[in-house]
DNA sequence: AGGCGGCCACAACATAGGTTAATCGGCCGA
DNA sequence: TCGGCCGATTAACCTATGTTGTGGCCGCCT
């Protein structure tokens, strides 16, 4: 793990992108954002960023690569609860809990921002709105999980798969890692089939399936979608769960400090005083 | 749905009795929580709480009866996502969405307390440990849905219906709903497939088994479990992921305000169960 | 260059779990 | 009291998916 100096820090990393997607943040938030990704760390593929069972530590966000969430059985069966993608946090509520209950592990050469967990108290104290989409973002992590929980329970082989891909374009169309519906998928089938509680031979035979249909095609890691529409109605997508719609009016009620009196808007440009 | 006066305001109800297994709170957050629980409904058996595409209204807290969290497929398949049970919170990040991408359905008669959104925020300011405590209930959910999705993608039926059942065990016993090893299980076995993403039949066959080898009793609706250690070890049960333990210390830092000098300690006469 | 390990591919066979269908008992409303 | 319905139970049969095993490709090390 290789501790670098922050080299883009006022430009827009992914998780200013996602969250920009969601609320409108004034430059204040923008700098608070850049100065919560300012300790930056780069690791290798195939590392270990926590272990079931360890401590936690910090808050860390995703700035780029890929990475897996994922559990493991006693006797090594494992299961792939969430890919995490640049834009995405890793164990925000981590100061609530002990120890991990699952490992987090980089699939490609990774860049990672780490911080203390106590910002996150000053954050919802000081920048409530910011607070608020962050929030957000963790909560729509939850959506993710049991949405899959669907798929795994009530989708056949062929409709998880193709669900996964739907769901893996949209996400990353959020941070601009997809160009005319292909993507890199820096994932061996084997990590596909613990995402998709499947035999490795099973979503082979599933992704010839895909491919032979002309919904997809694969050139090594690089995946493109031909026909989206398609591919959602077999994976029966349908993307309410990704909660993509920008926030609702009424959150600023919720998530603004009432001792905060600069009549700011949730949905506006205008920004909360620290 | 009957709205009715809240009768046990300052008693222990469900909620408390749960974040108290988390944290020590005061008094005055108790007053604090007792006022949140205030306004309750009773609802009947088989009645909608919150219905998939749903907006969202207020934030509920379960203080009485069973009901499910479940996502339906347009096909009419369907998954249980989770078990709501008393002292569970409904709709916590609720403000954060534009509308709701699961229902919730009763089992039993319910009594449900409700209360606006913007509470949420105030709490933080307000009551940062007992939010941070709320938060706790909020991070567990997650955690327990993921452990629901390493069930479904690598258990066998078999150990997919332990490790439900000392789940639940585990889970009642903090609201004082087991007493010596069996609880009411207000559930058809058609429920309990759609949980497990198991056919009906099979999930009868697979109850079968564990009645027919000891472990568990069925008498209607109540379920005695007769070899807890055992049970838990089919299912491949670790409780690591339901967070039982006490609050760590360095929440503290994290969580309370800085502009409160309440004294309060947030690990308090706190320590770590056995 | 040769060998090795990781990954993909595919065929042949095995099985956990799904489907269909019939029976039974309990509860409830007419 | 008599249906009628809902849920549990079980048997017989079926299929989606798992398992085992082989071969091929490619990149990497020595």
């Amino acid at each position: 793990m290789t501790r670098a100096p922050a080299s883009r820090a006022l430009e827009s990393t992914p998780l200013w992108l996602k969250l920009s997607s969601y609320l409108v943040l004034s430059d204040e938030e923008k700098m608070y954002l850049a100065d919560l990704e300012r300790t930056i760390d780069r690791v290798s593929p195939r590392t270990d960023l926590l272990q079931q069972g360890e401590r936690y530590r910090d808050v860390r966000i995703m700035r780029e690569g890929w990475a897996i969430r994922h559990k493991a059985l006693p006797d090594g069966r494992r299961q792939v609860v969430n890919f995490v993608l640049p834009g995405d946090i890793i164990g925000m509520y981590c100061t609530l809990f002990e120890s991990a209950d699952h490992s987090v592990t980089t699939l490609t050469p990774v860049e990672v921002a780490s911080f203390p967990p106590e910002k996150i108290g000053e954050l919802f104290r000081s920048f409530p709105r910011l607070a608020a989409a962050l929030a957000w973002s963790g909560a729509r992590e939850e959506a993710i999980v049991a949405e899959r929980l669907l798929s795994l329970g009530r989708r056949t082989a062929l409709e998880r798969t193709a669900h996964l891909i739907v769901e893996l374009l949209r996400r990353l169309s959020v941070v601009n890692m997809v160009t005319d519906g292909h993507f890199v998928l820096p994932v061996t089938q084997e990590i596909l089939a613990d995402a998709l509680g499947l035999s490795i031979v099973h979503i082979n035979r599933t992704l010839r399936r895909l491919r032979d249909s002309g919904l997809i095609e694969l050139n090594g890691q690089r995946i493109t979608v031909n026909d989206v529409r398609q591919l959602a109605s077999v994976g029966q997508f349908d993307e309410l769960y990704l909660h993509l719609i920008r926030a609702p009016r009424r959150l600023e009620r919720a998530f603004s400090g009432a001792h905060h009196h600069n009549g700011a808007r949730m949905d506006g440009e205008n920004r909360p005083k620290a």
